[in-house]
RNA sequence: GCAGUUGUAGCUCAGUUGGUUAGAGCGCCGGAUUGUGGCUCCGGAGGUCGGUGGUUCAAAUCCACCCAACUGUACCA
C-alpha cells in the first residue's frame, strides 16, 4: 500500500528549559532591572558587559570530554578548534575580564552587570536553562568591609523592589567557619574530602528537608517520595548531633572565620542593619567550590502557594561571597574579590506573587478601523493614526483583512484596546469620526440579549468633528490611564 | 544518573472483553451578519493514536524494546 505522501511538518515546540517572554513580562523585567541598577549606581558601581561566549577553559571548566562535550555547559568548537562555551554565570567572565585588563584597572574595581546565563542541565519547576542574573562585584578589596557592603546593598535592593522589611532576610556565614566545624568532628585531611562535601551538601538542604531530613543525610541516608534512597555522609550519632548543634546556633567556634563574621556584624550594627535585615546564620552554605570567606544569601520569607496548592516559603533569590582565588587562576598573583548575584527571573516570580508588578500596566493601543478600502481612504486612516501618535497616544490602523468590520472590533476587544475609531462614508461626508469607548461598551452590552439590539445599539459611541479627534480620544483615555480596565 | 508516573487533534481529555470510516469540549476558519465586540445556530479544516518490532483474520487497545515529557531525588562550576 503506497501511503499518502506527507509533507514534513516540524513540531512547533520550545527546547526544554527555555521560555518565550512576552509583552508585560518584558516590561516588568525592564522596570525591575531599572530599580536594581539605581541602587547599584548609588553605591558607586559602574556597568560593564562581557559577551555570552567565553573560551571554555576561561570559565573554569576543563576541556570538554569528546563524548560528552556539553556536560553542564553548552559548548562548541570555533573555526580554529578551540572550545567555546556559553557562560554559566557572570562571575567567571568578570574574572577573565579583570585578569585581561588588569594593568588598566583602578582598584578597587566596582562593577555591575545584568545578562542571560546558560546551564545545560535538567530543568525543573522554576529552573531554566537560560535565565537572567544581575551581579555586582568589588575586585581588589581584601577586607570584609567589602563583603559587608555587599550584604547591605542586597538588603537595600530588596526594599527598592518593594519587598517589605521582614519579608526578606540576608543570611551570612563564612566558609572558614564551616571548615572549622568539619575539623572539629574529625573530618580534616585529604582522606575525608568526599565526606566533607557530603556533609556540606546535607547542611545546604536544611531549607528543603528540615532538621530531621538533614540528620538523616548526615547519618545513614534518606528515602525520597518516589522511594529512591540517597546515601548519607555516614557520621555517627555524636557527629550528627554536633553538626546539628552548630547549624542551629547552639555551638560556636573561635577561629578566623568567626572573627570575620564578628567584624561584619559590627559594621551592620553601626549602619543600623538589624537582624530582621541581615542575619548571621550558621546553616548558610552556598557555592561549594570557589568561595573562600564570607558567603551570603538573599532569602524571601513570605509564603507562596505552588502549583499543587501547597504553601511553601519562596526561598533564595540570590547570593554571593568572597572568591579570592578566581582571578588568580589567570594571573598567578592573588586578587581578592567579593560579589553577589541576583536571580532576576526568580525574583520576578516572587514580585508577581506579592502583586508588585501590576501597577504600571500599559494601555493597549487605540485602533483606527478600516471601512473604505480605496487608496485615498487608507491614507486618511493612517493620517488619523499619525495624529494620535504625534500626540503621544499609542495607536494603530487595523492591519488585518478589513473585509469584515466585526473582525476589527473583535481584534480590538481581544487586545483589550480602550478605544476604536470609526469613519465610513457617512461620517466622512459629515466631517466627523465615531469614537467608541470599548470598555464602557462592554459593560453596557452585558444586558443585551438579542442580536438585532446588539448590532444596532452602537454602545458607548460618540460622533465628533474630525478636527477634535485627538482631544476627544484623550478625554476617553484619561478615564482609564491609571491601570484600570 | 536513579526512581515513579504519563504519552490519542492547537489545548483539555474520552475511547468498553482487541472489532467497521478514532470521538467530544474548547480554540481556529467560513457563513447566518461584506457598518459594530457578546450570545445563538449552521458548516469546515485539523490525527504518523510517541516510535519500532511482535502476537492476531483484526491493535489506539495485548507483548517487547526504544524515545519523550512530567514529578521526586542526585549533581550544579
Amino acid at each position: 500500500m503506497a501511503k499518502k505522501q506527507k509533507k514534513f511538518r516540524p513540531k512547533a515546540r520550545l527546547p526544554r528549559g527555555f521560555v518565550d517572554r512576552i509583552g508585560d513580562d518584558i516590561r516588568a523585567t525592564d522596570e525591575m532591572i531599572g530599580k536594581i541598577r539605581e541602587v547599584y549606581e548609588r553605591y558607586g558601581f559602574d556597568p560593564i558587559e562581557t559577551p555570552m561566549f567565553e573560551y571554555t577553559d576561561a570559565l573554569g571548566k576543563f576541556l570538554p570530554d569528546s563524548d560528552r562535550p556539553n556536560e553542564g555547559v553548552f559548548s562548541l568548537t570555533d573555526d580554529d578548534d578551540q572550545w567555546m562555551s556559553l557562560r554559566y554565570d557572570l562571575t567567571a567572565p568578570l574574572a577573565r575580564h579583570v585578569a585581561e585588563s588588569y594593568q588598566h584597572l583602578n582598584l578597587p574595581y566596582r562593577t555591575y552587570r545584568a545578562g542571560y546565563v546558560f546551564r545545560n542541565e535538567k530543568p525543573g519547576p522554576g529552573r531554566f536553562r537560560q535565565f537572567m542574573q544581575f551581579d555586582a562585584d568589588t575586585v581588589g578589596a581584601p577586607g570584609v568591609q567589602a563583603d559587608a557592603e555587599m550584604c547591605m546593598m542586597m538588603a537595600d535592593t530588596m526594599e527598592a523592589l518593594g519587598i517589605r522589611r521582614g519579608d526578606y532576610v540576608i543570611r551570612v556565614n563564612n566558609r572558614k567557619v564551616l571548615d572549622g566545624v568539619l575539623e572539629a568532628i574529625g573530618l580534616a585531611g585529604d582522606s575525608h574530602a568526599a565526606q566533607r562535601l557530603t556533609v556540606l551538601r546535607a547542611i545546604d538542604k536544611l531549607d528543603k528537608f528540615g532538621i530531621d531530613g538533614v540528620s538523616e543525610l548526615l547519618g545513614k541516608g534518606r528515602m525520597d517520595e518516589s522511594g529512591d534512597f540517597t546515601k548519607g555522609a555516614g557520621l555517627d550519632t555524636d557527629g550528627v548531633a554536633r553538626v546539628i548543634g552548630y547549624i542551629s546556633g547552639s555551638e560556636k567556634l573561635a577561629n578566623d572565620g568567626q572573627r570575620e563574621l564578628d567584624t561584619m556584624a559590627a559594621i551592620f550594627k553601626a549602619c543600623e542593619y538589624g537582624d530582621e535585615r541581615i542575619k548571621i546564620d550558621p546553616s548558610c552554605v552556598r557555592g561549594l567550590e570557589y568561595y573562600t570567606g564570607p558567603v551570603f544569601e538573599a532569602e524571601l520569607l513570605f509564603d507562596v502557594t505552588n502549583e499543587k496548592g501547597q504553601t511553601v516559603q519562596f526561598g533564595s533569590v540570590g547570593g554571593g561571597g568572597r572568591y579570592d582565588g578566581l582571578v588568580q587562576r589567570f594571573m598567578g598573583q592573588p586578587v581578592p574579590a567579593t560579589g553577589f548575584s541576583i536571580g532576576v527571573s526568580r525574583l520576578m516570580t516572587a514580585l508577581k506573587n506579592l502583586g508588585k508588578l501590576e501597577s504600571g500596566r500599559l494601555l493597549a493601543p487605540v485602533v483606527v478601523c478600516v471601512m473604505d478600502r480605496d487608496v485615498e481612504s487608507l491614507g486618511r486612516y493612517q493620517n488619523m493614526v499619525q495624529q494620535l501618535r504625534n500626540a503621544g497616544i499609542r495607536a494603530e490602523m487595523f492591519q488585518g483583512n478589513p473585509k469584515n468590520f466585526g473582525k476589527q472590533l473583535q481584534y480590538a476587544d481581544r487586545r483589550n484596546c480602550p478605544v476604536a475609531i470609526i469613519q465610513g462614508a457617512d461620517e466622512r461626508q459629515a466631517g466627523e469620526v465615531q469614537i467608541k469607548d470599548l470598555f464602557e461598551g462592554k459593560q453596557i452590552s452585558e444586558n443585551i440579549t438579542s442580536r438585532q439590539e446588539w448590532t444596532e445599539t452602537r454602545a458607548a459611541q460618540i460622533s465628533v468633528p474630525e478636527a477634535d479627534l485627538v482631544s476627544e480620544v484623550k478625554k476617553v483615555l484619561s478615564r482609564y490611564e491609571n491601570g484600570e480596565s
